[in-house]
DNA sequence: TAATTTCTCCATCAAATGATGGAAGCATAG
DNA sequence: CTATGCTTCCATCATTTGATGGAGAAATTA
């Protein structure tokens, strides 16, 4: 049963869904505070009065992102649970984290949308932030790396953090990070996903670990 | 020898550094689009003419921020480097961290700014970016991971990306992260420590790693 | 075709924002 | 005390921004 966001936006050539689709994409870019309803609109190439027939406020717009976006990920980390559900821990790091970069890297506006709307107040509202921490919990137990969120100790709860928190921001970092490491996009995927292999695996599994890559 | 920005803020009391104490804490919180000049003048208490009259344009208030705190974290940097002259590896990273992390926690607008000015675009100005890119080399440098910036491999760069990304978000996400893991700030902080011991350790020092913690 | 609904744009508003000129305050030098 | 220069604030501008009303186009229905 779709939700009445999703139905809005089953029609991507939609005049809700393409605002929609330019909102997202400039929100993650200049954040909710450094986008206007009128640079939305350009992208769009309508008229201002357009985009607040078919939305409203700018804050139910970004709203609307930030549900969506919502539901993406959980529907994501419902799927990976289902995949890696039956494997070996270590299986399961490895699935799980190709599954989440590959995921991310063709959702970069996600990732970026959820480290603004985390990360910085907004000048408007205050309730625009979105509970990374969430995730946070629900991704340790979609990789299998605890039965329910109570029974994760702070040091297991922390090495998640830090790969989540590394792992969002190679991937809203991409465009000034893959410069550095001199590789193209292909290539720094690839090294994103051994570099958390490399460093997710022996924190989990605890005992010595053999060497990746 | 002193930057003229230094000299300019060697009082703290002078109206022109408690204008930027402001702007440095807002700037931080809100970014650059989200801040307004008014927003400042109120919180250091005086009128937005006065502001303008010290600093001149916003922009320039706000690259002032950006220069002063890429002198101080270079200036820690250096420190760090000097500390750790000499000492093994093991040892080296070992106070490295501890360093950075003490610095930063003590210091976290600084982040939060590298972050944002990094990772977000400015509706205004397009050159208003920092390289954190130079941090990453730079930091692989002081830690004494590589003699210069030409001899790190693409491999060993992303697992100090992966470090100093995590240890960027720990702080500047204090906030929000320090409830999930249900601890005070002090234990948060050595939680952090030891998380990025156990994962960057093992990474450099490559061979079997004993356990941390 | 005619009527009705849905959609899009133009014109416009009020508030917020970046920025400035000038008057008034205040200290210091003469 | 007076004159000078530095600092602060009030009043004000022009532009931007969020938001709306209404006219007309476009699609839908009858």
């Amino acid at each position: 049963m779709p939700t009445t966001l999703e139905k809005a936006l089953s029609n991507p050539d939609s005049m809700k869904a393409r605002i929609f689709a330019s909102a997202q994409k400039l929100f993650a870019e200049y954040g909710f505070d450094g986008t206007t309803t009128r640079m939305i609109a350009k992208d769009v190439g309508i008229d201002i009065s357009t985009l607040y027939y078919h939305w409203g406020e700018k804050k139910e717009l970004y709203l609307a992102v930030l549900e969506n976006f919502n539901n993406d990920i959980d529907l994501k980390l419902k799927e990976v649970e289902s995949i890696v559900h039956g494997t070996s821990l270590n299986t399961r790091l490895e699935i799980a984290i190709d599954e989440m970069c590959d995921y991310l890297f063709n959702n970069v506006d996600v990732t970026r949308l959820i480290l603004f709307s985390s990360f910085m107040r907004s000048r408007e509202t205050d309730d625009l932030g979105v509970a990374i921490s969430d995730y946070i919990s629900n991704i340790a137990v979609s990789m299998g790396l605890a039965m329910d969120k109570s029974s994760i100790t702070s040091t297991a709860k922390a090495r998640v953090m830090a790969m989540v928190l590394s792992l969002f921001s190679f991937t809203s970092g991409e465009p000034f990070l893959r410069p550095v490491l001199g590789v193209e996009k292909v290539q720094y995927i690839d090294i994103i996903k051994d570099t958390l292999k490399f460093i997710m695996i022996p924190a989990f599994t605890q005992g010595g670990h053999e060497k990746k890559q």
